[in-house]
DNA sequence: CAAGGTACTGTGTAATGCAAGGTATTAATT
DNA sequence: AATTAATACCTTGCATTACACAGTACCTTG
């Protein structure tokens, strides 16, 4: 897979799981891994980058198996966020399908 | 406008716009602009990579105003990346777009 | 202790932004 | 005619940022 093409959509990807609702980093980690290639090394910094910029709050939980699980809550700016990058996504991917197409027509 | 979407795109877009015709730098840094905001500073490094790579090869030809144009024309090796590069960039996005209505259902 | 679930860190890579520089041609000015 | 300005065009260098990969560490169960 295109690892450019992951920039920037990892974080639209994790805000949009966590307005479902609250998980884990592993578990974001599996969830996203179905559909899009990630290894926990770049989920997790980009859980405490969201953290840091107040778009997450945490809480610990213990788990069944294995070490106590870290869970990610969005805060409001983080609901907000997770919208307008959405709002974002699907208005350049309609420019870059734009360009994909046209290009011959005009000039 | 999200820069790190950008990321990988710009070269899909280059690819897709010279598939149509040949183009000189200027013109693809003004085409590319009517969508994604671009400057010049970033196209060139991006053509002369994919010249290095053997994805385009180039020609000069004059100019009524200002310096001759230098004319990037895709190779075949140009033309099949670009064909694949378009549809990693779908399958991609329907991954993505994925993601964001999904993620409730299972489990 | 072994194994696997869970959390985290550090270093490297790669693409883009931005700013600045450089060349060539035409038009305006002197 | 010579200088200058303006424009079109190409290039380079440094900083930024997100992701990959590999490795560390903890906890719990068997």
């Amino acid at each position: 897979m295109n690892i450019q093409f992951k920039k920037g959509v990892l974080e639209l990807c994790t805000l949009a799981l966590l307005a479902k609702k609250n998980r884990y980093g592993y578990e974001l980690v599996n969830e996203i891994s179905k559909n899009i290639s990630i290894s926990e090394g770049t989920i997790y910094p980009l859980l405490r980058r969201l953290k840091n910029d107040g778009y997450v709050t945490t809480y610990l939980e213990e788990s069944n198996e294995g070490a106590p699980r870290k869970y990610y809550q969005l805060t409001e700016a983080g609901k907000k966020m997770g919208k307008e990058l959405k709002e974002e996504w699907l208005t350049f991917v309609k420019k870059v399908n734009g360009l994909l197409k046209g290009g011959v027509k005009d000039e």
